[in-house]
DNA sequence: TTTTATACTGACTGATCAATCAGTCAATTT
DNA sequence: AAATTGACTGATTGATCAGTCAGTATAAAA
């Protein structure tokens, strides 16, 4: 790996788990196993590393979700959702820092003052609801998802879902038994009866 | 307000909105309009302040939603979990400061290695989703909600629940406006057909 | 060979901030 | 009146850390 995407390595999983201001670039230099100039030397300054991390979490996502949608053919509507939930939740595993990343207050605070931090944060969250979104709006068409409508439905789901990652993040309660539950709620809310 | 009700007040603010390690005491101590000396002789470390903040928050909470149980009569248990949701939303809203703060990681990496946080995170939730599951336990009794794990769907619905407040407090989208979206969901979700 | 450019180093600096503590002041107590 | 206590002050300290910069090493170009 080169020494810069060493360095967005651990610099992820440190702001990811510790945050943001709690990091020392000293920490991410020595995990790195370079010195502290160098940090500086390719990404100029602490936020800047901030968004260059951003950037690639945002490229890598949107890139596995490009592949699980040519990949996929459900037989339904509903089973698109259900499968983009799936997916969605394996992903938050696999991708467990990146995620975590996501879940901290301090990306959102720069996304107020900083338009590039705003539009990558955008990007990664119409990724993940416009998937559910097609889904339903599929549903809807073919039959197997009742009246709803289709935006605002996949932004409730959207939610759940990933309040659920959110909460085991939390380490107060562990969601992931409470995943099959999901799937059943889900079909209650969408099929229709 | 005493002195320490006032650290208290303007120390909440700041936490939640610009993070612990972001805000400096002497912050807190100009905008309480106290010496930052005082904030140490009332409560010891900057540590200790936030474990008092979050004993206050959980006071709160639960006082407020102990007044809510004896004041509310509902038809049926469906309409109880209605009740608790929109009540949940209106606390929210009610108190922005305390639910941002109840949002920030902190506080979850705090409770890792500090039981006493812990266990007032712990009592706050168990607070929320439990209003939520009594609800659904008499709507099974009274036949208003169908067949559902009672634990389990009280979980979700508190995550979707929490999931929209936390949206909202991201600003990158309005999420009030799926408010009544929401209940529409909860609905299709728990009502037998 | 000399020059130039690129990648990297690590000691240093200046700023910030939690925490300390000797001291002030007013209110009680003796 | 004198002593004691509790509430509060704010200058100071020591530690941490983002960012700087003069310097080194290596490789490619002239």
């Amino acid at each position: 790996m080169s020494i810069k995407n060493l360095i967005l390595h651990h610099a992820t999983a440190l702001f990811a788990r510790k945050g943001f201001k709690d990091t020392a670039l000293s920490e991410v230099s020595q995990l790195s196993g370079v010195a502290s100039g160098t940090i500086f030397y390719h990404f100029a300054s602490k936020e800047n590393l901030l968004l260059a991390i951003l950037k690639r979490v945002k490229e890598e996502i949107i890139d596995k979700f490009e592949h699980y949608k040519c990949n996929q053919k459900f037989e339904s509507g509903f089973h698109a959702v259900q499968g983009a939930i799936t997916y969605y939740l394996g992903l938050a595993a696999e991708m467990e820092d990146e995620f975590l990343l996501l879940h901290r207050h301090f990306l959102y605070q720069l996304a107020e003052v900083n338009p590039i931090c705003r539009s990558h944060l955008e990007e990664i969250y119409n990724c993940l609801v416009d998937i559910i979104e097609r889904g339903i709006v599929t549903g809807l068409e073919d039959g197997s998802i009742g009246p709803v409508e289709a935006h605002k439905t996949a932004l409730i789901l959207f939610s759940t879902v990933d309040g659920l990652v959110r909460f085991n993040t939390y380490g107060l309660y562990d969601t992931s038994m409470l995943y099959p539950q999901l799937v059943e709620c889900c079909e209650r809310m969408l099929v229709p009866q």
